[in-house]
DNA sequence: ATAGATACCGAACAATATGTACGTTATTGA
DNA sequence: TCAATAACGTACATATTGTTCGGTATCTAT
């Protein structure tokens, strides 16, 4: 990727996480986006054709970083076998803490809710193998369930409750759900 | 109410249910909105300032209806304590289904997200005495828990598991909930 | 270092959406 | 019947959108 795209992309990137913690996703034209990024209206075109494909890069980034040990370890089987669901979940949420700063603006609104929809669908990857069918519960009920259920708990912490550690949001979803 | 503006209201409603199934939150324009609805564009502004009030006005609409008895229940200490918890979840489950017709297009994008997040302000105050702290989880929390995970059931079941009867999808909840 | 490729600029454009104003008409409720 | 008012519809200024295109600056490979 050429240089000059990528400090486009930055600047779009920035501009638009900016002006999220201002204004609401709807209410931020691209308009909006052209001027704080200062760029020419083009190249905003040439790099996105929808505000809605701009917030999916943006997820897209954000959760490849934060999920990247994950899918490695999905390759590595021998990993993957040894470390628990639970030490997974933590990891994802130190991850996800570290990562704090620049996602504060993508939980405001509609925003948050396209941004924890992303995040369901990298999370049910994870989730799929570590989910067992107890009573007469479908297999895709509970997975829908737990993934559902620990997107929120994200939301609810990183939404006003950031003096709780990794660990212990790690304990109260656990203490939360049946598995 | 006068009846002209009954009339004109519901036709918004009824305009802009149909237009959900068709387009996304997003593309629907207030234009489109007038259009169907074939009313005078000041006759719009009259009723609603913005897409977003009318959205929530029109699930303010739903919830009312499906929680009505729910809030008269309260008011009757008697009757909210005679009847359990999953007897109520399973008597929203019902109302929530009579409707479903209304709210299918509601679910889709966006707008499903802003729909549910309306829901669950509902949800709270039913919940809100039913739930009891276990071990070190906090209230807050294991509040927020049950509501987000009864709503996402919600979704679950409207979009695209409708085979299932309300008594069902409560037992599944309350299968995969630690209350 | 040079050259060819290409990302960016910026100005312009038509098409559409927005929000408001106001005089007219038709319906309502008392 | 009559006063109140909801709806009409036309008009308007403004803003946003998405696209085009020639010129400029920057990059990468040789």
């Amino acid at each position: 990727m050429d240089r000059r795209q990528r400090r486009t992309r930055s600047m779009i990137f920035t501009a638009f996480s900016a002006l999220l913690e201002r204004k609401t996703y709807t209410s931020v034209t691209i308009q909006d986006i052209i001027d704080e990024a200062d760029i020419g209206r083009s190249t905003f075109y040439a790099h996105f054709e929808t505000k809605d494909e701009l917030l999916k890069a943006l997820c897209t980034d954000i959760f490849d970083h934060v999920f990247s040990e994950e899918i490695l370890s999905e390759e590595n089987h021998d990993f993957s076998h040894h470390s628990s669901f639970r030490d997974r979940i933590t990891h994802i949420l130190y991850h996800l803490q570290e990562k704090q700063q620049s996602i504060r603006g993508l939980f405001s609104g509609e925003c948050g809710e396209i941004f924890l929809r992303y995040l369901k669908e990298y999370l049910y990857r994870v989730f799929d193998e570590h989910i067992s069918v107890s009573g007469d519960v479908p297999h895709d009920y509970a997975l829908d369930f737990a993934v559902s259920s620990f997107a929120e708990t994200v939301r609810w912490w990183l939404k006003g409750h950031n003096e709780y550690k990794p660990e212990e949001i790690s304990d109260f979803y656990f203490e939360s759900l049946r598995i």
